[in-house]
DNA sequence: TTAGTTAAGATTTTT
DNA sequence: TCTTAACTAA
């Protein structure tokens, strides 16, 4: 047989096994560093080369946005146009793929809404307030991942209440997922979860539907198989169909969303699951120094329940990991700053460094001393553009364009501009929704409602703004073009540059950021519409927007972290408590998924690890006594070298509340000395309103205070109190 | 209806 | 300690 083997001749040889094993189930045991991609999309290239097989009978799934589009890229990159044919999503914009073909299988109609985790939550909190249920007992958050983790458990209402404890709590909990289920449908709206949990009930009511996707895609794959839940476990049995055409990719060392319902267990019984699969291993890792894989190594072996494989590398044994311990989180921001100082002079980049943590939390110091330094960085995964209160309006008002039975997004944006319509009024509306069982909307449109003249004017303004959109909607006209005069028509614009405070012009600018996207999706696509634009985007989370600066510090969780890699890599805050976090350390299981998470730091980086821990850190407030990570004590000794930066361990300080004080002090004082220098016309800068001009000033001494115009808007201060730098005097 | 105050609660978060 | 949500006063 004539086989062009070529473009497979940079594999090893586990990894070209994998690429030409075609037929039948096929696991890819994958460690960290791996080329796992590159097999993936190897092994697409070869079905579609070698053995004839269309490219859109090849369906690949992932997890991230992210993942797919750069497996999609560098599928195009072996295989040009006809890459574009490779069904590659991730697993939820392909049951929203499938989903949106028969909405009315699934009791829906064209044009549902996909609701994100705040609007199911409103919904929540709208149906605990219904039942009278104590809302202290039932947070919409709780209750909403009751629900969600139910959904991955394939878990419906019905069999809650049977399944689950009896219990008054659990029954009421039961109550709410059965409601919420019911309000969902009302509002022909679906969640996350039922992305996945209706498409598998989908295929496995109608056989002739699932068939026809056995039949076009022959071949599935899925990529990080080690973190899918029992429902996209199902999801990827009823794809593979008959043929069992499926090769799954993972990690289960790196399996580190168990408490999200991933199921471990998925990928360690894939072959019992699955008769005749062919098993490979790859175990040579080509990111990182022999160090620190052997680092990795060694703490990841502490894990009882795993798959036997072990990581090596052929690359140079590499620098010895630099192990500093610090006496306070401030202390441990400064090591991480002079060392960032010191790499910059001799690589004069910082794109390839970065900085982990376990919680959120502990960015904050990273972030004050990088940004004393003026140092770039960017926080990973932090608040993401389509996170913005601004965006999500923007977002539910085109939504109820298209869809206006969604009453959450309708009640997210109805007094927004405020029209007039509290908590109050809204109640009103929404319970005369409920008696009539009809959509809030549908209420508003018959206008025959208990409110005050001026909301009732007020309602009725909105809807001839609305029918004006919903007109240009049929007309056809552009997306962008319907946002702009949205923005305009229903008084976005003018709320905004009424409160002419530096944060209404920044969430205005946001605004126009979101219709230029818009722009963007319009150039880029043959017959552009809002509906079209709205279903691509329900699933896009990710910051799509086109940042200036390109050399930064990257800051982030470990969770994060996984498939990135670093030249560099700090990973903070090593002590018990923190990482294994103090959350996980009563089940067993939750200790040995810290350690894969830590297991998942280290291999991000390529050459140099610098792992660091405090003495002493804050826990709500509280300064505690730390001890080193359990973690740190099944690393040899051998590895690491702590020699350089033994003099970094100064004698521990006063930690923390003091040296803030001391800073307040001096803060306090220098104000009060320079209180004098602020004069009527100074420009200054303040910490949270930017730049500034007073416009008056009253007072004596520590009573004297300043009247401050940001942009349109005066603010007043006492000048003891807030600190201010003068720009210009 | 809003602004201001207070009390609670605070891992991780691919979609 | 710091943030957020729930309460209270204007």
């Amino acid at each position: 047989m004539d086989m062009n083997l070529e473009f497979i001749s940079g594999l090893n040889e586990p990894q070209k096994s994998a690429v030409l094993h075609t037929e039948g189930p096929l696991l890819i045991l994958a460690g960290a560093g791996s080329g796992k991609t590159r097999v993936i999309t190897h092994r697409i290239a070869h079905l579609i080369i070698n053995k004839n097989i269309y490219p859109y009978k090849i369906c690949a799934l992932t997890f991230t946005n992210k993942a797919a589009k750069e497996m999609q890229e560098r599928v195009i990159k072996l295989l040009s146009n006809s890459g574009n044919l490779v069904m590659i999503k991730t697993f939820h914009s392909l049951c929203l793929y499938i989903l949106r073909k028969y909405p009315e299988k699934i009791n829906l109609h064209s044009g549902f809404t996909v609701y994100d985790t705040s609007l199911s939550e409103s919904l929540l909190k709208e149906i605990i307030k219904d039942l009278s249920l104590d809302n202290k007992a039932f947070k919409p958050k709780n209750i909403s991942s009751v629900i969600q983790n139910s959904k991955d458990k394939m878990i419906l209402p019905e069999e809650f209440l049977d399944e689950l404890p009896k219990d008054s709590f659990y029954k009421s909990i039961g109550k709410i997922y059965t409601l919420y289920e019911e309000r969902k449908m009302e509002r022909n709206a679906l969640d996350f979860g039922d992305l996945i949990l209706k498409t598998v009930i989908l295929l496995k009511e109608y056989p002739e539907i699932k068939n026809y996707y056995n039949n076009l895609w022959e071949y599935i794959m899925v990529d990080e198989y080690q973190d899918t839940n029992k429902c996209q476990y199902i999801l990827t049995t009823l794809l593979a169909g008959e043929k069992k055409n499926i090769c799954v990719v993972g990690d289960d060392d790196q399996s580190i969303y168990s408490w999200r319902g991933a199921d471990i267990r998925n990928i360690l019984d894939f072959e019992k699951d699955y008769k005749n699969t062919y098993i490979v291993k790859l175990e040579e890792n080509y990111r990182s120094t022999q160090n620190i894989i052997t680092a990795a190594g060694s703490l990841i072996k502490n894990n009882s329940d795993r798959k036997d494989k072990t990581l090596f590398t052929n690359k140079e044994i590499g620098k010895k990991i630099t192990l500093t311990e610090c006496p306070s989180e401030m202390d441990e921001a400064r090591f991480v700053l002079n060392k960032i100082k010191d790499l910059y002079k001799f690589t004069g980049k910082y794109s390839k460094i970065a900085v982990f943590y376990r919680t959120n939390a502990q960015s904050r110091f990273f972030e004050e001393a990088l940004r004393e330094n003026n140092i770039p960085y960017k926080i990973y995964g932090g608040f993401r553009f389509y996170d913005r209160a601004e965006i999500k309006d923007m977002m539910a008002y085109l939504t109820i364009l298209i869809n206006p039975d969604d009453t959450g997004s309708l009640l997210r944006i109805i007094n927004f501009p405020p029209r007039g319509l509290g908590d109050t009024s809204l109640e009103k509306l929404r319970l005369n929704a409920i008696e009539n069982n009809v959509s809030v909307f549908e209420i508003l449109k018959r206008g025959n409602t208990d409110l005050r003249k001026s909301a009732k004017l007020s309602i009725e303004n909105f809807l001839s703004n609305y029918n004006d959109l919903s007109i240009m909607i049929k007309n056809n006209m552009n997306p962008s073009a319907i946002a702009k005069s949205l923005v305009v028509q229903m008084g976005i614009e003018d709320e905004l540059k009424k409160n002419a405070d530096p944060e209404s012009l920044d969430r205005l600018e946001n605004i126009e950021q979101f219709i230029e996207s818009i722009q963007e999706y319009e150039d880029s696509t043959e017959n552009p519409n809002l509906s079209e634009y709205l279903n691509m985007i329900s699933l896009y989370t990710s910051e799509e927007d086109g940042v200036e600066i390109t050399d930064y510090i990257t800051l982030m969780t470990v969770h994060n972290s996984k498939g990135l890699e670093f030249d560099t890599v700090f990973l903070t805050g090593m002590e018990e408590g923190t990482f294994p976090h103090f959350m996980s350390l009563e089940e067993k299981m939750g200790v040995e998924e810290e350690r894969r998470l830590c297991y998942v730091a280290i291999t991000r980086a390529m050459q140099d690890l610098y792992i660091s821990h405090c003495q002493y850190s804050r826990k709500y407030g509280e300064i505690q006594k730390r001890e080193p990570s359990r973690f740190l004590s099944e690393i040899p000794e051998n590895l690491f070298q702590t020699g350089s930066e033994i003099s970094y361990r100064t004698p521990i300080r006063a930690p923390f509340a003091k040296e803030r004080e001391i800073k307040e002090k001096t803060n306090f004082q220098a104000n009060s000395i320079n209180n004098s220098t602020f004069k009527v016309g100074s420009k200054v800068k303040h910490r949270e309103y930017g730049i500034g001009k007073i416009v008056d000033i009253s007072g004596v001494g520590d009573n004297k205070k300043a009247k401050i115009r940001f942009g349109y808007t005066e603010k007043n201060f006492l000048l003891v109190y807030t600190p201010l730098e003068i720009v210009e005097n």
